[in-house]
DNA sequence: TTGTAGGCGTTATCAA
DNA sequence: TTGATAACGCCTACAA
């Protein structure tokens, strides 16, 4: 790699100081500092070598990186990946850098990545936490580093967030299941301690509750690190108890997807047999013969809420906590493009 | 946000030199310079104030970002995502940052992008470049920017590159169908100049003409920024053919997963009625009661090759240009795994 | 209208 | 065994 132009360079060939070029090339001479013919000479010269500034010394001077973090707890999901996506997109647009990091669901690299994207003078962070975190956000609160969390949160902490209204939805998404006649609604959630999949859980359990159709034996949890077994086990357990359900609410996407596909391996008819309710589209959903029902994130919303905050927050437009609530949609065969 | 702890700051408090402190920190003290309670002293300070080394400075001073670009071509895709992912784990491994970015096939994002990563002093790229974007890789070859190209290439230029063996695959994927008994294969590919897309096309038609089947009439071209519609009049124009097909390939997995859509949506029975080849895995294929047959990319070893080289031409390891395909997998329903 | 000088946090060289 | 100092590229207050 070449000798990097930079400012000295140019001010070097035109027998300029570098102030002068600097001035004339964040277009800070207002008031005439600069001549006319001096500033397009500059402007020529710095275009005619391809003059590119050096972002890692204007951010040790100006003390601004201009850039968030963004921590992930797992990229290779969809949902995650269209998030990332938008919040990029619209970050760029305020003038931001977005440094991606993956968590895995891992509490350790949570820590790591917290520390490497400080050490890159981030100016803030967006992050999905991953479970018994608490910890490392009362850090960052602490060194005032400013933060939203997205998709998930800790109720108990006076943080910035950005949700869904996973309570309401689900009760809702479960609502209609009984609105389709199923007498007999089971459940597969994660055995994990996240409020918004505890909310959804409980916005399913108290609207089975309130139509007087729930039943504990049915509610079924399977771990993070074990989906695919434990959803097998999950379903057969479901599908195998003596009054036969003929209702399911998926409570995330992974699961919907695994569960799916262990119902259809089992030939059991998703339209007939069973009425089931997802979270988060599929392109597989759009496959079968049959259209399936789905809670629908608007993640794009929650992408552009979640860097608003952020970029308010590091430009000090706000001080107060807030939590921003976005209402998901249910999607049913008769609102489907497809 | 509060004031960073930087190397001054312990120094202060210590009353020692920041040189002292930077040697002890880097662990460069190897030959007894630092005394043992200095050392420590020091240590213990770094460690109770949480001091988070400032990296822009680093690498201001080294010269050296550790930072790597990665521009992506489509991170909707699942096929990029999964590569990113990748690239993100083997890079860092080796101690490097990604920063990545999205094109969205445009080749005026792909030179921001560029400018972007530079100015953020990345020292090498990993990319996949957008149709027509050979002068800004003659640029970065110009200016001495260690690069790879991956999944796509241009074949004209001096470059390094990771792809899979496009045409061979395509070739035997072909076979394949005839082997199934299809004798009237059809084909479904991007209207682009892209050189991977091409070569899968060529393997296909020349498998096609070497088995006697070739029929430029159902080769049908569908264009990216256009492709639900385009791959409808597709399909209908397949199967609106007197002598009906009874083979499609799709060159992509974003053509593929369309095209199967709409194939269904049509009720043409995939096994019976046509047989198909996919590019690229989806979860969508594993929910479908019968099995597709699909070209696996092998994702992860694209990625690691990828990094390894480019990091060792960053590190001056290697000053070749090294042109890498890898085989891809033709994943039939014996050798699938549900 | 332009130049000088200091400093952001770090490391490397040389001196003490 | 440790400290002072210069330099990386940029910006900015102040001087000329």
């Amino acid at each position: 790699m070449q000798k990097r132009v930079s400012l000295k360079t140019i001010a070097d060939e035109l027998s300029v100081s570098s102030a002068t070029v600097s001035l004339v090339l964040n277009g800070k001479n207002q008031n005439g500092r600069v001549s006319k013919e001096m500033s397009q000479k500059i402007l020529d010269k710095a275009a005619e070598l391809n003059y590119i500034p050096n972002s890692l010394a204007k951010g040790l001077k100006v003390g601004k990186s201009r850039t968030i973090g963004l921590i992930i707890a797992d990229i290779s999901n969809l949902f995650f990946g269209a998030l990332a996506l938008h919040i990029q997109n619209f970050a760029e647009e305020k003038g931001y850098t977005v440094i991606i990091g993956n968590t895995n669901e891992q509490l350790g690299e949570m820590e790591k990545l917290i520390n490497f994207l400080y050490a890159r003078q981030v100016e803030g962070l967006i992050i999905t936490p991953t479970e018994k975190s608490q910890i490392l956000l009362k850090k960052l609160f602490h060194n005032k580093i400013p933060f939203v969390l997205v998709d998930r949160t800790f109720p108990e902490l006076p943080v910035n967030s950005v949700l869904i209204d996973n309570y309401e939805i689900s009760y809702q998404a479960t609502l209609q299941l009984v609105k389709r006649g199923c007498k007999r609604i089971g459940l597969v959630t994660y055995k994990q301690d996240h409020y918004h999949i505890n909310e959804r859980r409980r916005g399913c359990e108290d609207a089975l509750k309130h139509t007087g159709l729930y039943n504990p034996d049915i509610m079924e949890e399977v771990r993070y690190d074990f989906l695919k077994n434990d959803i097998k086990r999950a379903i057969f357990s479901l599908m195998s108890t003596k009054e036969r359900i003929d209702g399911i609410f998926f409570t995330t996407n992974s699961i919907s997807i695994n569960g799916v596909k262990e119902l259809i391996k089992n030939n059991i008819n998703i339209q007939k047999d069973i009425q089931i309710m997802c979270f988060d589209e599929n392109d597989a959903f759009y496959i079968l013969p049959y259209t399936v029902p789905f809670i629908r994130q608007p993640i794009k919303e929650m992408a552009q809420k979640a860097v608003d905050l952020l970029i308010d927050q590091i430009e000090m437009k706000d001080e107060e906590n807030q939590k921003i609530v976005i209402c998901a949609e249910l999607v049913l065969s008769e609102n489907r493009m497809f």
